[in-house]
DNA sequence: CGCCAGTTTGATTTGTGTCAATAAGCGTGG
DNA sequence: CCACGCTTATTGACACAAATCAAACTGGCG
């Protein structure tokens, strides 16, 4: 119940009170993965003023939510969130999972309203970046500008990848392929690329990925009865890479 | 075979000789939907001045490959583009169509080379744009670097939107919604939104939408003979919008 | 005029969705 | 601490939309 008056409240973290959480990208161990820049000092201490941090999201707080005004784009510092639009119908597809490091929410540029919410799929916490600030200082700074513009674009061929993936590749394919994603992701932050703890659930998956739970589980099995992963609900132990990237067969 | 030899030449037209070819964007009638800037005459001039424009591509003339060193972005004036990656066994994403006035390429901005490739599906006239000028004179003018943070935003937006459409919808449904997105497309360019031609053919439908040839053309048969559409091969007559709106459901 | 790519239509197969039932996890409150 | 209830996950039987295979037709272009 607790959870369920978290879901409806709007969790705007920008709007909050900044100055007791102040951040130090200085000190932040995931600015390489975040804001790899070469700012001086001085230039990375201006980034950092306009940078706004609360209190963490519980698992199931919304960060933003799809037509909401657009103020921020966000950095994930812990935890994970999902973003995702709902169809007229009310059925969900998750765009995108975001793991520490990793930056949302720039869907919202073009329209001043966001195009997607975000969600956190356990307890996380977030850095709020206020875009016309960015926007203010990237006018300034090629490096950042140039930055920005690359971050955008990656977000692009992203997309693109999963347009793809959905267009063209089965469901195991795609399945091994969120796998072989995931732990290429926790490698780049010195985690376990073969055994790690999912953050979404099966529904989430299967909502990013255009399949049922049913598909998603059904595929989990098959692989695990193949000797490719051991699965314990979340918790995922790849037994054999080599076969895992041979069921992604093209998708990575 | 002419088009067979265009095929496998590297028409960049970023690398020819520009000043045969001058633009205005002052005059150009695209302009609006193009670069709906409010630039005083001098920074239009500015602008104006790293345009560069080609002769025509034709039919099935390559703009730029996958892999290939990213320079510039591109801006339709005629004709038709369709942008698309090639899967390792060879089957073909076909990630957007772009009309006159509409822009593409900035895929290949986070790594340096374009994640797609890009071609003509029509005689078509095209406004390259390098890119490290545009980033230069964006730093000065606030309104033009606003303009790229947008039209990236718009095609994150528009690709999450086609995963969506990809993932959740029938057939009917996918093939309904990309009708209505090119009607909606002719209407702002003042063309008629219910008597169009298409430019791609039925096997590019299907590498867009994720369906086969053989699916689409069950569509349109099926949409014809239901009084939805009268179809002449790729002369398209929207007979009843209304009901060409209730078969695309939720996509648009 | 003839060729070849593109399109249409039909018959059959198949992967995934749907429906249904059970099991397992997890927070809540007694 | 255990019991309850609810959400999430698993597994099976069946249905169906779209893929595949096959064949005929069309139209544009040399």
């Amino acid at each position: 119940m607790s959870a369920r008056m978290a879901n409806s409240s709007d969790a705007n973290i920008g709007s909050a009170c900044s100055h007791e959480y102040r951040v130090s990208c200085d000190t932040c161990r995931l600015s390489q993965i975040c804001l790899p820049l070469a700012l001086n000092g001085e230039d990375l201490d201006r980034l950092e003023r306009i940078i706004q941090r609360s209190k963490p999201l519980q698992k199931n707080d919304l960060l933003y939510r799809e037509g909401a005004p657009f103020e921020s784009i966000y950095a994930v510092r812990s935890g994970a969130v999902k973003a995702f639009r709902t169809t007229g119908d009310g059925r969900e597809q998750v765009t995108g999972f975001y793991f520490p490091g990793e930056i949302l929410g720039m869907d919202g540029i073009s329209s001043g309203a966001h195009a997607s919410s975000a969600r956190a799929l356990e307890t996380s916490a977030i850095c709020a970046i206020p875009f016309d600030s960015l926007e203010r200082l990237s006018a300034h700074l090629p490096g950042l500008q140039r930055h920005l513009f690359q971050l955008m674009s990656r977000e692009i061929t992203e997309d693109q990848l999963l347009i793809t993936l959905l267009s063209k590749n089965a469901a195991e394919e795609r399945v091994a392929t969120l796998l072989l994603s995931i732990a290429r992701r926790n490698a780049r932050r010195h985690l376990s690329a073969t055994q790690f703890r999912l953050p979404m659930s099966r529904i989430d998956i299967g909502n990013y990925l255009g399949l049922t739970v049913e598909t998603i589980s059904r595929v989990f099995s098959r692989l695990q009865k193949n000797g490719v992963l051991a699965v314990d609900n979340k918790e995922i132990h790849v037994l054999d890479n080599a076969a895992l990237e041979r069921a992604a067969n093209l998708g990575t």
